[in-house]
DNA sequence: ACCGCCGGGTGCC
DNA sequence: ACCGCCGGGTGCC
């Protein structure tokens, strides 16, 4: 399976030597090589333990890799053997070989490992104790229909697999304990298996409070203009150690010469490598980007600080440029050569030196040099920068080389001495390979979503000192400069996700470059190893490497494992490591298990929450932030309308309540309650539905129908969940019984269904032909509304009297008003300008590049900046900066309190500097004031919702159902 | 002795 | 490898 990425060599001796990876060129090691064929490797998920078989292995006296007492192994298979195309290669957890399996055993192993059969893992309970050959214990992990097969197969050949009798859960647990590897010192009791909640609550908690003996501080370099709070000089701190520490990576230790893994057993003659970064998992809001920005300016190399010239120093150490050459770049004297006849003197004001280019696209800016951009690669040579110092720059060159030179992974650059592109040291022509593809590490590549590229441009150009030139270039757009030399002899190179996947395969710069530093942002959104992205991630070659993420878990164990492997976390940046370390005892609740996992993520990460303190004092100390609930009464004639549609609805769920048949009728009762919340709001947010929703006759009655209430459920603001991945619903389908699923969700359901699948709701039959989604069309028709006759109601009359009421204290306060209903925030656009309002609107319909444009302007302290953000409740998800507003009117009350906290800390975030006021609008005797009643109820059975079973989150419904109409 | 036994050379796949 | 296997030397006890 893997065989086929390693180059072997029969020659004995040589083999040796392409294992300790002394004459590697490249810097792909052997174990690069196999997690790069390893991260294929299907999830230990849907595996069962077949049996055990103790086989032997030989041949150790040929091979490097040693083995400890219980240690695993790897076991690969050598189709090109020529001594015997069944070879089975027995590789210790570092990728060195240690043997074979003995040629009869291989052949039977070669059938089932081939066929993909069984997934043969060994371990090797006694170690290396003789010099020729050992023993190894042997498990059989496949799909369970395959059991018998491979247990025949081996039978056949004379070996028999020991299938421990059993073949429950209970049996694989105990199988797994004794077969695994020879874990941490067990305290008493830890055998017993983990709960499921206990289990749910220790992951929750996996990234909380990783914040202690991380202390210390740092100050940022000069060059960083903006002063870290506490916090962030302790994130730097924490930083500035991962990158430059010699410390062994977790659980690691030095015994005698050798150095040994305490999980894995595996111990190494060399160093094993340093992880040299890890996870800054800081709630978001608490300045990831700044400590980022102040790390790349304040530890380039050996704590020492990047090298960035002053503009003042510039105007005398080098020729003049015309302003357009300057821009932010730190210039080279390459560029001097190529267009310093045509420049003029240099401003040397306190200008930014950041011009702003326009790269693709309008909203996107671009921060390059000029110069740089239209200088060719051959230009690129001569570079000399403060000529005067010359000499001793040439001796820290050298320095710095070794430097570069001294991990292991990083042999390319050993090849030669490269000064080319360390910035401090420009030497001369000779130094800078025509080739190009022996770029040395001095820049850092960000990669972040499309959605906060240009937050990325805006922190550089706030927090780095205006007379500083960093090169920082956007690697985005058609016109992006694709060459290797230009881009390495950047400081940063930002660009995004997609574009590196895009890149990816043929002759990607990207990855042909030997970064200082590679930083995701957002890093969890890699967190599906199969996807291109991650894979495009996963192989670029860098010496350090951060994720940044607010939310580093989603769901399970198996995020993970995208994180550690672009972290290189030895050894689980190799699949089948991380599986049986770590993801498989895991998630069959082994406690041992989870306590190693918890130190791991420990080791590496440094999470702080707003609630963190640093000193004994928050680490943020936000404005006070005041919510008040504002009731609002509605008119006679609005209660007289909600009345009538309150009676009606009562009606008709208390009748599904009695019958039972609440869930079946979920639809409809999602739609009554709907249009009551509608009713608080604006009536012309009703929509205009047929009144019967009753038996359809044709089939395309029935449809219509169904789009009728699946439309009515997703105007229901969104925090309608789907009951198989309970999660906001994605790419939505109403089945025939009216129920509202994520379409992969149920297909999924379907697709597993034995016979016919059935609604996990109501239990009707369901087919994937019956799925309606809702039409494009009418997709675009729901946001045109067509009320010719604007009309007010209770609550606009209540926002328009709070905002004129602050526009007459305080022209400069800024407002958000946020609805679920995006319709409602159409209506209230009339009375807004009657009033004349400037205000600007983001919604999910928007594109990137307009909600960019929106939040630009809005966030603008320009005198004609729009003061009001129409904001839709479910528009742009955490993230946004909305620090220009201080009050933040709530139009009417979501399901979920969180959804709310979340909206209101758009604003009540760092950067905001005014005190923040939210009002609640709640109508006064309506369902919305039975809505906050419930909120949190609701709070709890969302946190339940992990471990409860579908019948308790069925009964939750209802009740809050019932509890919403007083029944 | 067309054996057994002894002891040296040797050894993965 | 403190093995097994091979093949040559040897041969009552």
């Amino acid at each position: 399976m893997f065989s086929h990425r390693w180059r072997f060599s029969w020659d004995r001796y040589s083999e040796v030597d392409l294992f300790t990876d002394r004459y590697e060129a490249s810097a792909e090691t052997l174990s690069q090589a196999i997690r790069a064929a390893a991260s294929e490797e299907p999830d230990a998920d849907g595996s069962v333990l077949f049996g055990h078989l103790q086989g032997t292995v030989v041949g150790l006296r040929y091979y490097t890799g040693v083995v400890n007492q219980g240690e695993m192994v790897g076991l690969v298979r050598q189709p090109q053997n020529p001594y015997d195309r069944n070879a089975v290669m027995v590789a210790n957890i570092y990728g060195n070989q240690v043997g074979h399996i003995k040629r009869e055993l291989a052949a039977a192993m070669a059938y089932i490992m081939d066929n993909n059969l069984a997934k043969v893992e060994g371990v090797v309970h006694t170690g290396t104790k003789n010099k020729f050959t050992m023993p190894v214990m042997l498990a059989f992990w496949g799909k369970e229909e395959n059991r018998n097969v491979v247990i025949e197969h081996m039978a056949r050949r004379g070996y028999k697999v020991n299938t421990g009798g059993s073949t429950t859960a209970g049996a694989h647990y105990a199988s797994y304990k004794s077969q695994g590897a020879c874990a941490l010192p067990t305290k008493k009791g830890s055998t017993v298996p983990l709960t499921a909640e206990e289990l749910k609550n220790a992951f929750d908690n996996l990234f909380e409070d990783l914040m202690e003996s991380k202390d210390g501080e740092k100050e940022a370099a000069t060059s960083v203009g903006t002063p870290l709070l506490p916090h962030q000089k302790q994130a730097l701190s924490w930083m500035c150690a991962q990158e430059n520490k010699s410390a062994l990576p977790p659980f690691w230790e030095k015994r005698g010469e050798l150095y040994y893994n305490s999980l894995t057993c595996f111990s190494a003659k060399e160093v094993p490598d340093r992880v040299r970064g890890g996870i800054l998992a800081d709630d978001m809001g608490l300045g990831k980007t700044l400590t980022t920005i102040a790390l790349i300016l304040t530890n380039f190399h050996k704590g020492k600080p990047l090298p960035v010239e002053k503009c003042e120093e510039q105007s005398t150490s080098l020729k003049a440029k015309s302003k357009s050459q300057m821009t932010l770049t730190k210039l080279k004297g390459s560029s001097s050569a190529g267009h310093g006849a045509e420049g003029v003197a240099a401003p040397c004001s306190d200008l930014p030196q950041v011009e702003l280019i326009c790269a693709d696209s309008p909203d996107i800016i671009g921060i390059t040099d000029k110069s740089e951009k239209s200088t060719s690669k051959g230009k690129m040579k001569a570079v000399k920068r403060k000529p005067s110092q010359k000499g001793p720059v040439l001796l820290e060159d050298l320095d710095f080389a070794a430097a570069l030179g001294g991990s292991a992974s990083d042999t390319g650059i050993k090849k030669k001495k490269t000064t080319k592109t360390t910035s401090s040291t420009m030497s001369v022509d000779s130094s800078i390979p025509e080739s190009a593809d022996d770029l040395s590490a001095t820049a850092t590549l960000i990669i972040s979503p499309l959605s906060v590229l240009s937050n990325w441009l805006e922190q550089f150009e706030q927090h780095v000192r205006a007379d500083v030139k960093l090169k920082v270039y956007l690697y985005y757009g058609s016109e992006r400069n694709r060459s290797k030399t230009f881009l390495s002899s950047q400081d940063v190179v930002i660009t995004t996700y997609n574009v590196l996947s895009a890149d990816s395969g043929n002759k990607s710069p990207l990855h042909g470059i030997n970064w200082l530093r590679v930083v995701l942002d957002e890093g969890h959104i890699i967190r599906n190893p199969n996807a291109q992205m991650s894979k495009a991630v996963l192989d670029l070659k860098a010496q350090r490497r951060w994720i940044l993420s607010g939310t580093p878990i989603q769901n399970s164990v198996k995020d993970l494992w995208m994180l550690l492997a672009f972290l290189r976390l030895k050894p689980f940046d190799v699949r089948e490591w991380w599986n049986r370390v770590i993801q498989r005892p895991v998630t069959q609740r082994d406690r041992a298990g989870l306590k190693n996992l918890q130190t791991l993520v420990k080791c590496i990460t440094l999470r702080r929450t707003k609630s963190s303190e640093v000193n004994g004092r928050p680490v943020v100390s936000l404005p006070e932030k005041m919510v008040c609930v504002e009731q609002v009464e509605l008119s006679q004639s609005e209660r007289e309308e909600y009345e009538l549609a309150r009676n009606e609805g009562r009606n008709t769920i208390g009748r599904y309540v009695a019958e039972g048949t609440v869930l079946r009728n979920y639809a409809d009762v999602l739609a009554i309650l709907m249009r009551l919340r509608q009713h608080c709001c604006h009536p012309d947010l009703l929509a205009k539905i047929s009144s019967d929703l009753g038996a359809a006759a044709t089939p395309a009655q029935l449809r219509e129908h169904l789009i009728e209430k699946l439309r009515l459920v997703l105007a229901s603001g969104s925090d309608e969940e789907c009951s198989v991945c309970l999660d906001s619903i994605h790419l939505p389908v109403i089945t025939h019984c009216a129920h509202v699923y994520c379409r992969p969700c149920i297909a999924q359901v379907i697709s597993t269904a034995q016979e016919t699948a059935r609604c996990p709701l109501c239990r009707s039959e369901i087919k994937t032909n019956e799925l309606v989604e809702f039409p494009q069309e009418e997709m675009e028709k729901e946001n045109h509304t067509n009320s010719e006759k604007w009309r007010t109601s209770s609550k606009v009359q209540a926002l328009m009297g709070n905002l004129l009421r602050l526009r007459c204290e305080d022209s400069s306060i800024k407002c958000l008003v946020v609805s679920q209903f995006t319709r409602f925030l159409t209506i209230l656009e009339t009375p807004l300008r009657e009033h004349g309002f400037s205000f600007v609107r983001l919604d999910g319909t928007m594109s990137q590049k307009r909600r960019t444009q929106v939040i630009q302007e809005f966030q603008s302290s320009a005198p004609n900046s729009p003061v009001i953000m129409l904001l839709s409740l479910k528009a742009g998800g955490v993230g946004l900066n909305l620090t220009a507003a201080s009050h933040v009117f709530l139009m009417d009350p979501a399901w979920n309190p969180a959804t709310e906290e979340q909206c209101i800390d758009r604003c009540h975030r760092l950067g905001q500097k005014r005190k923040v006021f939210v009002t609640k609008f709640i109508v006064k005797d309506s369902v919305e004031e039975n809505m906050v009643k419930i909120q949190k109820q609701k709070q709890d059975l969302l946190e339940k919702a992990f471990g409860s079973t579908n019948t308790d989150r069925k009964a939750s419904r209802i009740d809050d159902i019932k509890a919403l109409m007083e029944l």
